[in-house]
DNA sequence: TTTTTAATGAGACTCATTCTCAATATAAGT
DNA sequence: ACTTATATTGAGAATGAGTCTCATTAAAAA
């Protein structure tokens, strides 16, 4: 079995869920690329390879996925949420070019312990954050 | 004249927009408030004071505003966006207490000099960013 | 005032996501 | 393997924030 298979399996008995083929589907679909997809964009991927699933699995899968970690969501503010595997991709913020729409990925480890520091100042612990900077290209 | 008006007013006509009682509501509302309220929220305060608007008009006044800098707006991922007044309160991110819903603002130049930094070493200029840090109460 | 044209309100509409429930598939027990 | 119990699925209805339409109303220019 390989490694993607097994990994699927093990959650889902952690979580008393069943194996299904769509369940696998979603998650081959996310762990095969590094894009940053919405949830109609890997549902109509998955329907042209003629795998038969519908939206609301699509939709149930993705949390499932995202709750045990192995994606990553985030949302742009176009009222859509965008999701990338986790697997092989270390954490990382986004930095979106208002221009061209790239998503460019960046870490500063100096920001994560910022972060951190100001936090605790607070009293509190840091959970998950969300941190996206909106950009435009430099004129030369 | 109220400074609240006359700013408001200078605002619309450097828009070539008409000052009406609707947008003076709505932005009386917001700047009434410290709060990071909803547009519904905004609408049903303005209906229970007797002020005869529409949800439609909440929510066309509220771009104007945000447009302009009198408010600013935050999407925190329940499909919601929260709005707050930006006079006499200056930039800053917030911290969002999963426990209780409790959403701390906080400030710090070392961040914000941080981001510019990065964003500079990618090749762009910052124009916005979205900086939230989901957190729990620290257990003593 | 009168006139021109922008703003408003009511409710239809959109779009992403969630829900419902009958049909189907998994996996545990035999 | 075969049954059985029940979790999962699919189709489409429902939801909810926000946007749009267009007839009516209200600014503000003349």
């Amino acid at each position: 079995m390989t490694d993607s298979k097994s990994l699927l399996k093990n959650i889902l008995r952690k979580e008393d869920l069943r194996y299904t083929s769509q369940r696998q589907a979603v998650w081959n679909e996310l762990e095969s690329s590094a894009e940053h997809r919405d949830a109609e964009n890997i549902y109509l991927r998955l329907r042209r390879k003629r795998i038969r699933i519908s939206r609301a699995t699509v939709y149930r899968t993705i949390d499932i996925l995202v709750k045990n970690d192995l994606v990553r969501k985030m949302e742009i503010g176009d009222g859509r949420a965008l999701y990338e595997a986790r697997i092989g991709n270390e954490h990382h913020d986004h930095m979106i070019c208002l221009d061209t729409g790239t998503i460019t990925e960046f870490y500063n480890e100096d920001l994560e312990q910022l972060q951190e520091k100001i936090v605790i100042e607070h009293g509190y612990e840091l959970v998950r954050h969300v941190h996206q900077l909106f950009v435009r290209p430099l004129k030369k």
